[in-house]
DNA sequence: TAACAATAGTTGTCTTGACAAGTAAATATT
DNA sequence: AATATTTACTTGTCAAGACAACTATTGTTA
């Protein structure tokens, strides 16, 4: 049947996002967070006040999703969430002090995760890895709009 | 704070993979079947009679993880698990017709799948990627034998 | 303005991943 | 041979992703 599953990229990259998340979990279970908390809470310092809508854009999650997330993080105390006045339909997220000094601390920690990622990589490699992750994320993306016959 | 999560290739990883997974999905569940557990199918066809052990091992997933996709592939009709008279603590795994079937109607639609995530790729680039990809699985493995410090 | 559609979130269900704890069988140790 | 350890698998729990159904609110339009 010919077909190599170990040079299959889909496998791989599932494979070696599992990985790495992993790898990154274990770098920050210290801090009573997960990696998607982590993402969400970065991105509510980073851009606070923001709606569960745009959070779930920024972070490309679903919204049902980021709502349980979200409940977590509050009740561990990373975030607030407040009604918007504007819309009574939507949340606005604020990240608690706590939530502050997360980012403060993991920050540093991520860097270095990706310096580590990417040991031995030139300049040029890191680069071209990401490029070529956005190259195919684009591919995705668009196959969604025309049809599949091509 | 200067980090750019968008840039952050554990983010861009996880991202790109659940893309690509929700993307073969589309392709692959008029057959009934996930992208997970066709990897499984997949393997038992190419290997049985193999262990769960083995098909933990060649699958990169936890054992308690692919006792429970087993169970739902043996209720669906793909698997046989039929205890090993040598060691019986052991399962093996034997794929049934319909199991044959899935696989020479999948492999195509993956090769296919495979084709389209590299849509606009050089032969080199997609030699590239897979290389990098390994590259960086590489430094996670080896960073779980030595320590952190370096 | 009243009916309708769209939007933001929530809740439910299923699948999967990670991890811990348990059982039964095989292997090693004494 | 009896005890201990390891191994293969199972079961339980929680976090998360996908997806469907639902509520409340806002926007549209007839």
């Amino acid at each position: 049947m010919e077909f190599n599953m170990d040079r299959s990229l889909g496998f791989v990259l599932n494979k070696t996002a599992l990985f790495s998340k992993s790898a990154f979990n274990e770098k920050i279970k210290g801090f009573g967070i997960t990696p998607e908390q982590w993402s969400l809470v970065f991105r509510i310092v980073e851009r606070s006040p923001l709606s569960q809508k745009e959070l779930s854009e920024c972070t490309y999650k679903d919204g049902a999703n980021i709502a349980r997330t979200l409940e977590r993080l509050e009740q561990k105390g990373f975030v607030e969430r407040i009604q918007n006045k504007e819309d009574r339909r939507s949340v606005l997220l604020y990240p608690t002090q706590k939530a502050h000094d997360l980012v403060a601390q993991v920050v540093p920690i991520s860097q270095h995760f990706n310096e580590e990622l990417t040991r031995g990589f030139s300049q040029t490699e890191s680069e071209m890895l990401l490029g070529l992750l956005s190259k195919l994320e684009n591919n995705l993306t668009q196959g969604e709009h025309n049809g599949s016959n091509e």
